[in-house]
RNA sequence: GCUCCUGUCGUCUAGCCUGGUCUAGGACGCAUGGUUCUCAUCCAUGUAACCCGGGUUCAAAUCCCGGCGGGAGCGCCA
């Protein structure tokens, strides 16, 4: 089982679980589901200033949201001893040094070296030294006059003429020049890892054999092999994922508009949307589908075929999608999609049966789109007499028209939709002029100059409402 | 500034590895038409791209070289 693929994702609970991360994960899961492997979350809360449990819970709660379950669950603060014990080895072993520079001379020596053209890189002079223990600095002068309370790096060759390699499953060789690299940062004492040591211990005792994550780590891989190195443990397996683009082509931020998994649930957008959308940013089946289900995709998944280039998050795509899964939607997915709750702009209080239901499926993109129809339960908005004018005809014919639609109402009601619009259509026949009643009757129920059939609508609403919303108008005209 | 990644319609992309079937295909968007009281849906049609320059070849989106462009990283954040 040692060959067993295991894959994670590995957020930090400092924000919302974002776009980026979340396409990731499906990634992640989309290899691991396809190879019989195990999908691992790994929360990454080293940095216990910024890390917080509410982002933590909502980190899970969107990946529930999108369907993607993981198998195994890790909290790197819960596995501080473990850190230390590797921390102390390359300490102990002169692999690893005390440096008691500070921020401002590491900053300065930075920008000396990019106003010399050098590549940037902190080259320490302790470590020669060989502390192994903040204790044995405290002794020396050297610490009070630095003022710092020192951190751990990891000792780097800065004349080593070595690159190092690794093969990359989606972008193939990379190579990097260790010289250039520097003394690496490791942790901050003993029992604080910081982010490079702390990813290569947990990927080792996780046994992670393929390391899915973002473009934007390409630079962390040669100083992550060279812990591993320093470690003894062997390399895993790397794939690193295009970014998703802003309309500018630069990463994706929240000047971009939503950027957390939670803003989309709540703009009405359905995880199975949101899941099929993120797939296709990066990856394409080898058919022409366009909409496939988490299922599907996991059927035809390869990692050698995600694309190099950064793809733009276009959202008229996402609405697209969004409305086609709506579509397909059962009465019941439907309707408890609607009274979720969940978006924030609109409020539906119940939902006036199948008709109803057939009527909204077809015509909305979002959920909280259904915020166009609090007509149907309220009555239709204040909305100007002039708007159940019809063409050229005048306010007399309207009336006259909305009069007789009344009559026929009043005799045969709204739920025999043929027989209605048959009545209906005589009547334009009569009038010679079929929008004479059907535009007038449909602004009166609806208030809205595009709204759906008002033989639909009066369908829904009933006869009584029906015949009120209509008195409404006819008042309206005087 | 240094390092790395990347470059086909407005956008997501197929094709590129294994040159010809590519007068470059699909989808979204957009436009037009049909259905129609309006809108949406649906149907049909159209729109628009191989970053540039050399080279190799009978033949290059596809191979080679050189430019140019875009992006990311460069923390005692992750």
């Amino acid at each position: 089982m040692s060959n067993q693929i295991r894959v994670r994702i590995a957020p930090s609970p400092t924000g919302y679980l974002h776009i980026g991360t979340a396409r990731t994960a499906l990634f992640n899961y989309l290899f691991a589901k396809r190879n019989n492997g195990k999908f691992i979350l790994r929360i990454e809360d080293t940095d216990l200033e910024r890390s917080t449990k509410y982002y933590e819970d909502d980190i899970l709660d969107s990946l529930k949201w999108l369907g993607l379950e993981w198998d195994e669950f890790y909290k790197q603060s819960d596995r501080l001893p473990i850190y230390t014990k590797y921390v102390k080895q390359l300490l102990d072993n002169g692999k690893a040094f005390w440096c008691y520079h500070t921020k401002e001379e590491l900053a300065n020596e930075q920008q000396e070296q990019m106003a010399g053209k050098q590549p940037p890189r902190h080259l320490c002079s302790y470590k020669g030294e060989n502390h192994k223990s903040p204790a044995y600095a405290e002794a020396s002068a050297g610490r009070q006059e630095t003022g710092s309370k020192g951190i751990i790096r990891l000792k780097v060759d800065e004349n080593s003429e070595r690159k190092i390699k690794f093969r990359d499953i989606i972008r193939g060789d990379i190579e990097f020049e260790e010289k250039l690299l520097g003394d690496l940062s490791i942790a901050k004492d003993e029992s604080t890892p910081l982010y490079n040591f702390a990813v290569v211990v947990d990927d080792y005792e996780n046994n992670i054999s393929h390391i899915i994550r973002g473009e934007d780590h390409i630079a962390n891989t040669p100083k992550q092999i060279l812990i591993q190195e320093a470690l003894g443990f062997d390399m895993p397996q790397y794939a690193h994922l295009p970014l998703i683009l802003g309309q500018d082509r630069s990463k994706m931020s929240k000047r971009h508009g939503a950027t957390a998994v939670v803003e989309y649930s709540k703009l009405g957008y359905l995880p199975q949307s949101m899941v099929n959308f993120m797939a296709m940013l990066g990856f394409t089946p080898p058919d022409d589908r366009q909409i496939l289900s988490l299922d599907e995709l996991i059927e035809i998944f390869d990692l050698e075929k995600v694309h190099k280039g950064g793809a733009v998050f276009d959202i008229k795509k996402l609405d697209w999608l969004n409305g086609e899964y709506i579509k397909r939607l059962s009465d019941d997915e439907l309707e408890k999609a609607l009274l979720s709750g969940i978006h924030h702009n609109y409020q539906l209080t119940e939902v006036m049966g199948k008709p109803f239901l057939n009527m909204v499926r077809e015509r909305i993109k979002k959920i909280s789109d259904i915020k166009e129809f609090e007509f149907f339960l309220d009555g239709p908005n204040e909305y100007e007499k002039g708007l159940l004018k019809w063409k050229e005809r005048t306010d007399e014919e309207v009336t006259g028209s909305l009069s007789k639609v009344r009559d026929i109402i009043e005799k045969i009601g709204t739920d025999d939709k043929d027989k209605l619009r048959a009545e209906l259509d005589v009547l334009g026949k009569e009038l010679e002029d079929r929008g004479l009643v059907y535009w007038p009757l449909r602004v009166a129920l609806s208030g809205m100059k595009a709204s759906p059939d008002p033989v639909d609508i009066a369908n829904i609403l009933g006869k009584e409402k029906t015949l009120e919303h209509i008195r409404g108008g006819i008042e309206k005209l005087g």
